[in-house]
Order: C-alpha cells, then sequence, then structure tokens
DNA sequence: ATCTTTCTAGAAAAACACTCTAGATCTCTG
DNA sequence: CAGAGATCTAGAGTGTTTTTCTAGAAAGAT
C-alpha cells in the first residue's frame, strides 16, 4: 500500500474513531459534521471525500462494528460442532460483544442501522448477507441432520436471535432489570426448545 | 373540555395525521416542519407550541402508535384464557397490526422508536410502561399455575415477543421471503415450546 | 368589561449539511 | 528525474432546515 493510500485509510479511521466517541458523548443528536472535524482533526473536506455524506459516514460506521459483531457471532458459531452447542456459542458471542463494545452496539442496535443496511441495494447488503447467508449455511446441516427443525430459514433465524436481539436493545437502553449473565446462562436452552426437531 | 382546548387538540390532531402522510410518502428525510406544516395548514408557531421541536411531534406520533400496537395486542391476551392460546393470539395481533398499518409500523419499529421511549424518564415512560406491565400482569399467572416457566419476566418478553419483533422488522424492511400468515401459523408452537414449564 | 391564559402566526436568527475551488502530496511514465 | 495526472486535504461560501421570538387572536375567569 502506497504511503498516499496509507494516508488516506488512516484519515478515514481517524474520522470513523471520532465519530464513534462523539456518538458515545454526545448521542445520535450530536453527531454533526463540524463536531466529526473537531473531533478528530481533520478537515471538512477530506470527510466529504471520504465519505460524501453525514449518512455516509454514519452508514460506514455501522457497517464496520455490524461487520465485527456479526464476526464475532458467526465465528463462535462456527467452533461449534452440535447445534445445541451453537446456540450456545452463539447467544455468549452476542452478549459478550455488547458488553465489550456498549457505544458501538448502541449505534448497531439504532434505527439508522436498520434503515442504512437495508434501504437501498448497495454495498451494505453485501457486506450484511455474508454473514446473514454464514448463519443459514451454518444451519442447513444440522436441519438436514434432523437436531433442528425444518422451519423456514426466517423463521428459525427469528427464533434464535430475535429474543437475544431483544434483550439486547433492552439492556444498550438502560433498563436495569436485565441481567445478561443470567441469561446467557437461561436462554440457549429455551432458544434450543423452539427449534429443535425433538417432540416435546 | 372547552372550545379552546378542543381546538387545540384538534390542531394536534391535524399535525399528528399530517406528519405520518408526510412519513408514509416520503420517509424519515422527508419529514420535515415545512413538510409538515404545508401537509397539515397548520403553522409553524401552532407545530412548535405543541411538540416544542421537530423530534417532539415525531416521538408523540411513535407513542401514539406504539400506544395503539400494544393496546392491540394486550386486548388479544386478555381474551386468551390459557397460556398457549394467549401466545398464539398475541402473535396474530401484531402480525395483523403491522399489515394493517404498516406505515405507522414501520415508524414505531424505527430506531428512533428506542431512543425516544426510553432515553429519558419522561412520559414515554409511563405510555409504554402501562402495556408492557399489562403484558406481564397476564402471564403472571400463568407461571404461577405451572404453565410458563418460572423464568425472570424480562427473559419470558425476550423470548415471546424477541421472534415476532424480529419478523416484523424483516417484513417491514421490505425483505420477500417472510410469508406473515405462514409465520402466524408457526411461531405461536415454537414459541410455546420455548416458554413453556412442561418438561421437553 | 378587563385581565389572564392559551393558542395561532410567521418573520428573523441560528445551526446544519453540503458544494466548490484551490492547493498539497504522491505515483507513474517518458 | 521532470512533470502530468491522480488522490487527498483544506476551508470559505451556499442553501436549507430547525428553532426562537414577538405579536396578536380567541376563550375563560374575576
Amino acid at each position: 500500500m502506497s504511503p498516499k493510500q496509507q494516508r488516506g485509510v488512516a484519515t478515514a479511521d481517524l474520522l470513523l474513531d471520532a465519530a464513534l466517541r462523539v456518538y458515545a458523548e454526545k448521542g445520535e443528536q450530536g453527531l454533526t459534521v463540524s463536531a466529526v472535524t473537531k473531533a478528530s482533526g481533520v478537515s471538512l473536506g477530506s470527510l466529504y471525500h471520504h465519505f460524501g455524506s453525514i449518512d455516509g459516514l454514519v452508514e460506514a460506521l455501522t457497517l464496520r462494528w455490524m461487520g465485527r459483531m456479526l464476526g464475532d457471532v458467526v465465528t463462535a458459531l462456527q467452533r461449534s460442532r452440535t447445534a445445541r452447542s451453537g446456540i450456545g456459542a452463539l447467544v455468549r458471542a452476542y452478549l459478550d460483544f455488547i458488553q465489550e463494545h456498549r457505544d458501538a452496539a448502541l449505534l448497531v442496535h439504532s434505527p439508522a442501522a436498520d434503515r442504512k443496511g437495508m434501504a437501498d441495494g448497495n454495498q451494505a447488503r453485501a457486506s450484511q448477507e455474508a454473514p446473514v447467508s454464514a448463519f443459514a449455511a451454518w444451519f442447513q446441516p444440522h436441519i438436514e441432520a434432523g437436531e433442528i427443525a425444518p422451519l423456514p430459514m426466517p423463521l428459525i433465524e427469528s427464533l434464535v436471535l430475535g429474543p437475544v436481539i431483544g434483550l439486547a436493545r433492552r439492556w444498550l437502553s438502560g433498563i436495569e432489570d436485565v441481567d445478561l449473565d443470567e441469561a446467557a446462562r437461561i436462554l440457549p436452552e429455551r432458544i434450543w426448545r423452539s427449534v429443535s426437531a425433538e417432540p416435546k
């Protein structure tokens, strides 16, 4: 990588890092162009050169962290052999991530994330669907092996991820009644019951 | 209610209705102060008198529809006698609502909704916690009766609502692979397996 | 009848995202 | 190794959007 490109990447990183700091400190409202340029020391022109718009910057930031989170989750999945242990690993990886990167997780779980990620068929889709299809790819053999019930994949995803995401949102929003350790202990067993092929 | 108050409420309603129309037509970006004042025929001053800010207006709109949605769901719950049928009624009520009020549901499921609803301890909390605690109140007896497993209430809520919300978000975002009728048939049984007290 | 409060109105101010031109730094080719 | 071309940095300037502020109309209270 040439020095010029290096500098470009470094500038983009400065902006992304600064944007997350600003978001953590001042929230969604405070995440303005001037706040980010001040916090990063990078000029307005550079911001627009690299990201095109403030939404572009937020989208890039969201995708970066969404990618990291889904990467953690998929890695945890792929290390697991049985469907049951995979669900446990997934839940732990997800909850670990939001505890370790609370601010980033808040951004990823924000409404903007849904929009940006899904709205128009841009590169967002690619970087999201890779992990999502990895998710489906991991479950497929377990369906065929008779461990997981042969439900439509969207339903399996909702049953497995829905409770975890719901709990994560609740914890992220600052509600005090959520004990993530307890959840990590109890949820996998319960999710397993909902998607397993065994008769009840 | 005095005529003056009546007019005030009518004006606020005009603004809320117009805001939803604007949102439905032009999306989140298009939901500006001037668009709402034009669409409603109400002046700028009135908007700020009633809602204080554009965010205040959006928050009020979100809470109004969130209240209606949770109201539908809780009503469906309360008509059910057994835990199992309650879960089925809840799922159907939820999915019916998002189909019937797609635009409002999009707003309610947007990121802004999480923020606004939970962030600061304002009246938002009250209008949300009423239905939520109604939810808990309905489940409590079924836990004590041994139908539902004695899990912490946040976990029960996540297990029951998480999959439904996840699927709803997916459908609302326009992904084509979700069949809500099929989901309404399959999900209740699966959710029931996850929270029921019976041994597996 | 006048005083007070609530509501409506829109001009003016402030904040904001974004564009545009200029110039610096690096690469690559003749 | 000179200089043409590409990429990146810089910030003043533009247009739009939110918000504030002052004024006045309508209703109820005394």
